[in-house]
DNA sequence: CTCCCGTTCC
DNA sequence: GGAACGGGAG
């Protein structure tokens, strides 16, 4: 709890600035315009892990496409998927988590997006950054969220210790009751353009310089991001060619999948590989396996 | 080669 | 707790 026990009577002053500098000026994504939680948890759904300028576009195009959970519900799953993998999103189970979400909310939520943090994490494909940030955005009802740009605001100014359930206390002691819109909205803000991996602390005007830790020693360490496998030649490389090549087609033999998948496709070793590959896209639920043939689940 | 507003499943 | 999950951009 170095965060609000080492800041007494400070406190009030760390939140005020932060939410001053925040409402002075931020990026201006249209998402941060609405309060439609639906329009929101595609927002959140589609930034997981992708950078937010690339989500702009898609983000207004899927949503004139399906305006609300009741026409995203009725849609084909292969539909959904299929326009993630036209707009380059990534992580194609995302889009059958959505879908899925708007099928809980219509039939288990009566069509009305719970309110609570707790509730939405019921929701397919919301875990507790989503659940907090829906709730936040759309109904400015959530707890303080934690991804990695708080952790690494935390790390630094507060040195708050890398473990998530201290992330999480700090977190929750520093947001201010009941605003958590501005709050989680300008402290990711703070992390996304000013406590960046190499800081932007002048440039950025950041608010926490009188109380920063690392600004105060010069030392920037941030927490340690797991380092992912090279992508190139990678088996998700494969996976999310194979949904794309599949969208193209009603469906497919698996051979005349193979050689577009990988170039170097062939004998019974790659035939098996293939059929492991699809397997595993059938057991997420993204493709449909009929004897020899694939295509997209409906 | 790293980073990017995480969640799910084992 | 760890691995798996896409893909573009710097």
């Amino acid at each position: 709890m170095s965060g609000s026990e080492s800041l007494p009577g400070e406190i009030d002053r760390v939140r005020a600035s932060l939410i001053e500098w925040y409402e002075r000026d931020h990026r201006d994504f249209p998402w941060r315009r609405t309060e439609d939680p639906y329009a929101i948890l595609v927002s959140e759904v589609m930034s997981q892990q992708t950078q937010l300028e690339r989500v702009e576009e898609a983000w207004a195009t899927f949503l004139e496409r399906w305006p609300d959970p009741e026409t995203l519900a009725a849609a084909d799953r292969s539909a959904v998927v299929g326009f993630w993998t036209d707009h380059r999103l990534g992580y194609n189970n995302r889009a059958k988590y959505l879908h899925e979400a708007a099928g809980q909310v219509i039939k288990e939520f009566d069509g009305e997006f719970p309110e609570e943090p707790e509730g939405l994490q019921e929701l397919q494909g919301v875990g507790p950054y989503t659940a907090n940030a829906v709730a936040s955005f759309a109904f400015d009802n959530g707890d303080a969220v934690v991804d990695t740009n708080v952790k690494r605001v935390l790390y630094r100014a507060f040195d708050v210790p890398d473990d998530d359930s201290a992330f999480e206390d700090v977190a929750r002691a520093l947001m201010p009751a009941g605003e958590s819109r501005v709050w989680n909205n300008a402290i990711m803000e703070l992390g996304g353009v000013a406590c960046q991996k190499t800081p932007r602390c002048e440039e950025a005007g950041c608010p926490f310089r009188e109380w920063c830790s690392a600004y105060a020693t010069g030392d920037f360490t941030a927490p340690d991001v797991p380092t992912q496998p090279t992508f190139e030649g990678s088996r998700r490389q494969k996976r999310g060619r194979a949904i794309r090549i599949l969208k193209e087609y009603d469906e497919l033999p698996l051979d005349e999948l193979g050689p577009r998948v990988r170039v170097d496709y062939g004998g019974e070793h790659g035939k098996e590989w293939l059929r492991g590959l699809v397997s595993d896209l059938a057991d997420d639920g993204l493709v449909e396996v009929e004897g020899d043939r694939v295509r997209l689940r409906r």
